[in-house]
DNA sequence: TTCCGTCAAGAGCACTGCTCTCGTTCTTGA
DNA sequence: TCAAGAACGAGAGCAGTGCTCTTGACGGAA
């Protein structure tokens, strides 16, 4: 049978989704390193030993958390820019900005999971990759709705590029934003590292008694960079 | 006596000291969720209760080392910076970009435990900010040097700062960079989260796939940035 | 009905951070 | 000089961890 599965194969999906709940509150409310696997069999109620049958290992298991935030923020990211004026290229950089720090903000741990350091003698595993990607692709397609419909059309005088710089740029560039020239991805980049650089300081203390609340120059910030990217500054009224 | 302590003074004080070296020896090999109290122990020859005389807790001995990675830090900047001419702004914003990545990509796990994400339940205590600020006082003494010498002349024409932001930009300037206008500051708070964004992302795998060595990515985004901030672009050739 | 694979359960191993106690050793004040 | 007391290393022990292995029961397909 392919519509209908066995008791067997439902109860199976079922406790591997649960599992995997679990250990997100978990995570969630004391981050990776309180994530225990006796611990959330002990809250579903069955032995440790059991939930191997499930996840072979803690880190199979986080790696699952992994996917599922990354595709999460990859999610909330989509989301927002679709919000906007497809022609509105600043409005959609700023949704696109403020999507993911007030996702970051509302999960710190599951952002932690993702953009804080890795987890030891953990190597992210191919599965991550696609998931991973989500939420720059949208940034790439940005960038190419803004170029293709001449919105950055001046390609900014920047320093010198090195031969591999450029071949890095355009390769890149083929991937995630085509016909965009390299150096306005690089640009695209410079602001992308600028953007998660900014809700890593946040979240992990390094604003504090510096911009403590730090939204308003998180905006500040995000006009900037979209400046700075060659994106409209400023936003066509409602 | 103050000159020459008793013995069991030194005695204590060299085995404190050879404790957090051999912690900094796990926490270089494997990170800082490898540390082990236990295994401090016995490299060093001794029972694991022992080192709670020196140490009352796991935390306190990540702390030091915590403490210790901030002031290397802070000086590899500090000295990098003093290696240039102190009218060569734009040479010394280059020095500190790079003595900073230098100095992540050979302890990618001192990195991490400075501005990864903290680890659980982990607060930063009191003694830990002044040597984190050290490395960002390089930046407000170059920033300052510039405005002063009218390097940076022209305040560069930004979105408008909300009353807050105004304030803590002021602040902030205050603090680090007296007599810099706000958003001169800020422009450098920005380019100085974008150069952290860019060395965690190097360190944590973002770049993987994306800008692979990502040496020439960093430099061109140094001489951007250096732009950005109003400092001069070209160094001065020797 | 038989029978094989899946399952939960439990015991157990080798760890961890941390606490407490017990003698010993060193330091200091009378 | 000598005794009180602080500091110290060693060891046992507690509660917890990830993970493995075995045992016995159950379910689904032949």
């Amino acid at each position: 049978m392919s519509a209908s599965r066995t008791a067997r194969e439902r109860a199976r999906a079922e406790l591997t989704r649960e599992i995997k709940e679990e250990a997100r509150r978990q995570v969630a409310a004391e981050g990776a390193q309180g994530l225990s696997l006796r611990a959330v069999a002990r809250q579903l109620g069955m032995v440790s030993s059991a939930v191997y049958r499930y996840y072979p290992s803690r880190d199979s298991l986080l790696t699952a958390l992994i996917i599922d935030a990354y595709d999460s923020l990859g999610a909330a990211v989509e989301t927002a820019d679709a919000g906007q004026p497809r022609s509105d290229f600043g409005g959609r950089w700023r949704a696109i900005c403020h999507s993911a720090r007030n996702w970051a903000v509302a999960g710190p741990h599951e952002y932690a999971l993702i953009y804080g350091s890795p987890v030891p003698g953990y190597r992210a595993p191919q599965e991550t990759i696609a998931p991973a990607s989500r939420a720059g692709l949208t940034l790439g397609r940005l960038l190419a709705d803004a170029w293709a419909s001449r919105a950055i059309s001046e390609v900014p005088a920047g320093p010198p590029m090195s031969p591999r710089l450029a071949e890095q740029a355009t390769t890149l560039a083929a991937a995630i934003a085509p016909a965009v020239p390299g150096p306005v991805v690089l640009r695209g980049l410079i602001a992308w590292t600028q953007l998660f650089g900014m809700i890593s300081f946040e979240l992990f203390g390094q604003f504090v008694g510096i911009v403590d609340p730090a939204d308003d120059f998180f905006s500040h910030a995000v006009e900037q960079m979209a400046d700075f990217a060659g994106l409209p500054a400023v936003t066509v009224p409602g």
